[in-house]
DNA sequence: ATATAGATGTACCGATCTGTTCCCTTTGTC
DNA sequence: GACAAAGGGAACAGATCGGTACATCTATAT
């Protein structure tokens, strides 16, 4: 069966959201973009908020899935696929749709802790937490938790680098650090 | 003299744009917050943009002078002004008004890499980059670039880890980290 | 005392914002 | 061929957006 309407438009929306931020996207400008009628719009979200935590759950989903393959692609090794993670980065920074993260920005406009996009943009980094934490515990850390979090740190930091644009290349710089971090976490390299 | 009205504006600019994001944050909520007319705003600063890139200024300002001063408050080595940051950092996190990093969120609010709100976003990250490197190289760092360009990637991975409000403690958990870097780059602590 | 600069208050402009209303057309199904 | 569901078009509310117009007030410097 076809995509229906109301995914063609959470589609269309995640990518005029990621392209053009949140409050300065317009839902005229959603119309323009999608084709899609207001009236639709409304039937399938009752307000804006809600369609902007529609774009989100894709983006999430879109996101992880293709991460997480990637790094399955790159390396069939728990620790190979920890430096992959770095790799995948940099595939993602050279894309020239390019524009950070979703939920970083997504964060940053919708501030209070407990507002629903914020929360459900934490939720994001908190599944990827899991996935990675996992990884590090197969890979032998003795503190998974603590290297999966430092390696996302080195993420979060080449992502919001990478979207300044003001340095080279940071997700190799991201790379070479994390190297550094398995090697004295796990053990020099096999 | 007093404060003229003017940097009074600017300082309740920043504030307010801090806390209620750029796009969100109206001319009038300015007026009604800064208790200052309209009218004079228009003097001032001929557009809002105007007055945004104004604000960054001032942020700027405040910010690196209050991070280098804290550093060197900290510790009189260089390799201990580097660990330093990472504890300046976890001051910054603690206050309440905190709400991260307001030049990645303008460069996430204002995304084509050549507007003037974006370019000014960077700059500041590129004089946070020329202090660290400095300092890197006086602690003897053989490659004092790559070295602080990795504390970099986990200061604003920390900055936004921290925003996002997922995780317990990314200031301790990137000082340990970057202890890591410094480490292995400059050897053990003395 | 008076000229001047800075600040104020308030109403207003046209555009845009989110969201609604009313009515018409398409589409798939029995 | 009848009918319901879904979508479209377009105007409209009421609020807010960035920015302007205009007349007034106040402090200071000469």
């Amino acid at each position: 069966m076809r995509p229906t309407k109301r995914d063609e438009l959470v589609a269309k929306a995640l990518e005029v959201f990621y392209r053009n931020g949140f409050h300065a996207t317009g839902m005229d400008m959603l119309v323009a973009e999608s084709g899609i009628s207001k009236t639709s719009m409304y039937k399938h979200f009752r307000t804006k908020e809600d369609l902007i935590l529609a774009s989100l759950r894709l983006r999430d989903e879109n996101f992880r899935n293709w991460l997480f393959r990637r790094m399955e692609e790159l390396a069939d090794t728990p620790r190979g696929q920890l430096s992959a993670l770095f790799v995948a980065l940099a595939e993602w920074f050279k894309e020239d749709t390019y524009r950070g993260c979703m939920f970083i920005k997504a964060s940053a406009e919708f501030q209070e802790a407990d507002h629903p996009i914020h929360v459900q943009a934490a939720e994001h980094k908190r599944l990827l937490f899991s996935f990675v934490k996992e990884l590090a515990a197969k890979a032998g850390a003795k503190d998974p938790a603590a290297l999966a979090y430092s390696l996302l740190l080195l993420k979060e930091g080449a992502i919001v680098t990478a979207q300044m644009g003001y340095a080279d290349d940071p997700a190799t710089v991201a790379a070479q650090t994390a190297e550094i971090l398995l090697e004295v976490a796990l053990g020099p390299a096999t």
